[in-house]
DNA sequence: GGCGCGACGATACTCGGTCTCTGTTTAACC
DNA sequence: GGTTAAACAGAGACCGAGTATCGTCGCGCC
């Protein structure tokens, strides 16, 4: 992600009002590579311009998702954190290192494993949320020097 | 999950002392019909016998999850559950209604995603998480009487 | 320019989870 | 069976993420 102007127009498109809070979150967010925790976002918008409040940076967040601009992950370690969106079924990889992550297409896993599983337990499934940890590119290289 | 035994043994095979507490967990967990919070476990605990200390409830459930007996899953809400397993990699489906939830196998995702993933994105995947959500048989039944 | 609703942010609060510390239990060894 | 070191339980303090409240303010609209 990199655009803030996405999530703005975004915003405006869904017919939220333009606030200043929000032209700094859209901000924070673009510049945000791989997860990053509200909290974060918190430190951030403290350090430079006027800061963003607690609440609102929760409340943003929670736009966000609800556009599909931003998705929430359950970290291995139980942390919750966030991943800029580029729209889109699909999951994420992220970094258990450096914490960079990417998206993933679909896989084509949906359909199948929907009807797998449907099959072979009764139930209906109408949601699913799959995440992959791992090292991303360049961590690997740094852990594996060149052996 | 039925039995408490199964549980007890695999603590003692895995060189746990056997406490009272632990045996209390184990019944408990081994009760539980599907997904549980452990604030359940808490409360219920209390209720009948001698009641176990919150932190005992936590540093059990720490330990069959280390142990493949429980599993954390990460509710579409962003609460935190826990259900009982039996063991081998398996994923699960929890009903959004009433909590039961149901292992799922493999399915056969995870060779294929992983390396789908890895030679997408270049991450080298090392562990994954996937979670079906949807109405379990009896609930699909409630909610649809027979249209 | 004024109005009303929606959003902001400070603060207080809740709640899931952890840490710490002390007294108790366990298992192993004699 | 008695002794002892290490593991454990539990009470309570603590912490941090997230939420609720509420007075103020800004946006969009007329
Ligand atoms: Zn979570
Ligand atoms: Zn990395
Ligand atoms: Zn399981
Ligand atoms: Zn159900």
């Amino acid at each position: 992600m990199s655009d803030p102007d996405t999530l703005t127009e975004a915003l405006d498109r869904a017919g939220y009002h333009s606030t200043a809070a929000r032209r700094v979150m859209a901000e924070l967010v673009a510049a945000q590579e791989g997860r990053f925790k509200a909290e974060d976002l918190l430190v951030q918008a403290r350090r430079t311009r006027r800061g963003v409040g607690r609440a609102t940076i929760f409340r943003s967040l929670e736009i966000f998702e609800s556009l599909g601009l931003v998705e929430q992950v359950h970290l291995p370690n139980g942390e919750h954190a966030f991943v800029a969106c580029e729209r889109a079924h699909h999951h994420h990889v992220v970094c258990t290192q450096c914490g960079r992550s990417q998206e993933v297409g679909d896989l084509g896993i949906t359909p199948i494993a929907r009807e797998l599983v449907e099959q072979r337990t009764g139930y209906l499934v109408d949601s699913h949320r799959i995440e992959f940890f791992g090292l991303c590119p360049e961590c690997r290289a740094a852990t594996t020097p060149q052996a």
